[in-house]
DNA sequence: TACAAAATATACCGATTGGTTTATTTTCTC
DNA sequence: GAGAAAATAAACCAATCGGTATATTTTGTA
């Protein structure tokens, strides 16, 4: 027989790596295949070898601009220790790598949310798994703070999660549409400020 | 000669306020113009008398939404006296409205924003003008609250109209992707904290 | 290196896209 | 209410859409 698992599930990858960033930059509806094919030098044939239509591509390529983002943040969060120094941390990561995240096209979770609310369902759950995924690992770092001693046990977990989420999705769309990177280190700011009054050492 | 100004420009309002429901709920590209017929009543030939192309109608539709915002924001600033009561009073007018913003498709800022990034430059240009007028407003009004005494002469009016935004979008982002009105609420919480510490009577 | 299978390219499909042209109806003015 | 102009409808256009069938190349293995 010929071969079997498939050394050029490397063009898979490829396929997946390169389509993230174009989708990211034009949507799902503005991404024809015809522009895949041009942006990858492969045909359709090549490409709907490897998935079922392009719905299921842009699930994927939507995963692994997510897998991206998560990698670089848990790469950052090793470089600290204690919870309140990883929140702060973990806020910082968006903003050191602002450039990269305009280049690709923006926060793919803010552009598929917007994107996807009314007309993509399965986009749309995506998205909101990953929104709750996020807001239940800052909770978890909050509380993990609590158990340390850093963070007050009165603090408000919850809603520390969703302002941190609202102010770095909200300061990359400022910072992107208005092309000034400040409206970001306004928001890290915000959060910087919110982690300060968690702290045990506050009123 | 015939009619002059005419009595059905009156159309020409009906399809843009029809059309800038129909753009915010599904995007510039995934809103057809088939779309907008049907939706309408009309025909291409209809449409296509008072508005150049696709693009001038998504320009005036967006234009349209905007100003729906600003005339509810309007009328809501007249109901407080004072700059402290009219900022909590701005944010919590999209609270108020939230429903209503979910049903039209969510804020129309925020979704040509991420629609039209890198895609289409005018629309991109209306947005950017918007935004930068809404912190222009929001500056004026922690400037106007410093003359009356009501704030502090050191708060950072810059700092709080960026984080202002950011928070409202970011909430309306989140709580209509997850379905769950508490997030945009927590932002409006996140909003008067810092309009607290902006507030003469604070350390 | 021959051969079979997997991967990719080519050619094609009906449907729909934004937009135009031409015919028809409404509308306003005199 | 007649007639001209404006508004709308209907038919049509080339281009492109997502997707498929089939031909061809590449690939791994025996």
């Amino acid at each position: 027989m010929g071969m079997n698992v498939g050394k050029a599930e490397e063009t898979r990858q490829a396929i997946i790596e390169k389509a993230a960033v174009i989708f990211n930059k034009n949507g799902y509806q503005r991404t024809t295949m015809s522009t895949l094919t041009r942006a990858l030098g492969l045909t359709k044939g090549a490409i709907y070898g490897h998935f079922a239509d392009k719905d299921a591509l842009a699930v994927e390529a939507f995963r692994y601009s997510v897998q991206q983002v998560s990698e670089r943040v848990r790469m950052r969060l090793q470089l600290h220790e204690g919870a309140v120094d990883k929140l702060r941390g973990f806020a910082r990561t968006f903003l050191d790598f602002f450039d990269e995240i305009v280049q690709s096209g923006g926060c793919p979770i803010l552009n598929t949310a917007a994107d996807s609310d009314d007309a993509h369902p399965q986009l749309h759950g995506e998205v909101r798994r990953v929104l709750t995924a996020w807001e239940g690992r800052l909770v978890a770092m909050v509380n993990a703070g609590k158990e340390s001693g850093e963070i007050r046990a009165g603090a408000d977990a919850e809603l520390f999660a969703a302002t941190f989420i609202a102010l770095i999705e909200g300061g990359i769309l400022l910072a992107k549409t208005i092309g000034d990177r400040k409206y970001l280190e306004s928001s890290v700011n915000g959060i910087n400020l919110l982690i300060d009054q968690m702290a045990a050492n506050q009123g």
